[in-house]
DNA sequence: AACGCGGGGAG
DNA sequence: CTCCCAGCGTT
């Protein structure tokens, strides 16, 4: 014998966990190939396409991107297109998907490809990286799903998988804890035949069966890989969070209506919702009395409504809003027809309020003279 | 390392 | 109602 026992019995040892491993990957794989949804942005890939998907599902489940990415794709059909839009049209495209500044990254992504590129999308995650809102996952999503390159990619499913097959019960904010699951992650897709089909998978595994509550193992095609669902602990990982408290904000619009048009203006280039429209809006930390909503409006818009009577008042979710019919031929603001402001992006709370208001208000017009 | 960003669905 | 979700950029 040429080696001592001990170091054949931790060869045994690593080949039987290397040959455990690709079990598990063939088995993924195959459950992949079978069961994989049918998705826009499956099908015909470019990187152009995923990169708009990428973008949009950050943070945003599937089934609300599946109706906004196909009218995307066709209004900006190719990156060039998307890199000429203006921005308030991208955004418009992007309403109701929230986290708004995914779509002034894209956007500002798209024209760097289109500068730097050539317009075409980079193919390794290196330089994906580069470019505006793409951090490490997406680019080695992009690198590997459709260029094939054998990148590691860590989301929140991949992390709750990898963690539920270990049994590793630890806060998944720790940065000790992600850097274990990209290293596991690294040695997976190091072992997969397809690295982007195995980080395909991995996702989508924990987006339809490793489920955050309520897993199915019963449906789960590593079940038996399971070391969590074996210790039956898998519905305790990951831990739950500690209490997060979250000040809240209450949000009081004002709707000022006045021949069939609603006074609008422009939220700031920062914070929330930055460079959208709405109808003014007052925010504060408590519920506000009328008349310190008053108080508060911008001297142009409380001139419109100070000596008005009150119309309608009330909340739709944690936003109160009030109406009013303005008299004043006052020409500060922004005067929209209420019907007229679909190429407006604006929040979905503000769209309903409008819509609202639209729907319920009585006719708040006065008289054709009114009308400028 | 902690926080801000925004929707929708579940409980 | 409250809680949950989870990538990227900023501070």
């Amino acid at each position: 014998m040429r080696y001592p026992c001990g170091t054949l019995v931790v060869e045994d040892r690593e080949s039987a966990v290397k040959e455990q491993q690709s079990v598990l990957i063939a088995a993924l794989c195959s459950w992949f190939a079978r069961e994989a949804r049918d998705l826009p942005w499956r099908g015909r890939r470019s990187g152009y396409r995923a990169l708009v998907a990428e973008a949009m599902l950050q943070q945003t489940q599937v089934s609300r991107v599946i109706e906004r990415y196909t009218a995307f794709i066709k209004r900006f059909p190719t990156i060039r297109q998307l890199a000429d839009a203006d921005e308030q049209e991208v955004l418009t495209m992007w309403q109701g998907l929230g986290y708004y500044r995914r779509a002034r990254h894209l956007h500002a992504a798209a024209k760097v490809i289109v500068s730097d590129y050539g317009g075409r999308v980079p193919r390794q995650a290196r330089t994906l990286r580069q470019l505006p809102g793409v951090g490490r996952y997406t680019a080695a999503a992009i690198a590997s799903i459709v260029y094939g390159r054998r990148e590691p990619v860590v989301d929140g499913n991949v992390q709750r998988v990898l963690a539920r097959w270990h049994a590793r019960d630890d806060p998944p904010q720790d940065s000790a804890t992600i850097a274990w699951t990209w290293s596991r992650a690294t040695e997976l897709v190091a072992a997969a035949p397809e690295p982007g089909a195995f980080n395909e998978a991995l996702m989508e595994l924990g987006a339809v069966v490793c489920t955050p509550k309520r897993p199915r193992c019963s449906e789960c095609p590593v079940a038996r890989h399971c070391n969590a669902l074996h210790q039956g602990c898998e519905t305790r990982i990951p831990p739950p969070k500690p209490t997060a408290k979250q000040r809240k904000v209450h949000h009081h619009a004002v709707v000022i209506m006045r021949a069939g048009k609603v006074l609008l203006e422009r939220r700031s280039d920062r914070g929330m919702w930055s460079r959208m429209w709405q109808v003014p809006t007052i925010e504060a930390r408590t519920p506000l009395r009328l008349t310190a909503v008053k108080r508060a409006l911008p001297a142009p818009v409380c001139d419109l409504v100070r000596n008005n009577a009150f119309d309608h008042q009330t909340t739709h979710r944690r936003i109160t809003f009030h109406v009013y019919t303005a008299t004043s031929r006052s020409r500060r603001g922004l005067w929209r027809r209420a019907d007229d402001i679909a190429d407006l992006p604006m929040s979905n709370p503000q769209r309903r309020i409008l819509a609202m208001v639209a729907m319920s208000a009585p006719r708040s017009d006065h008289s054709a003279s009114d009308v400028q």
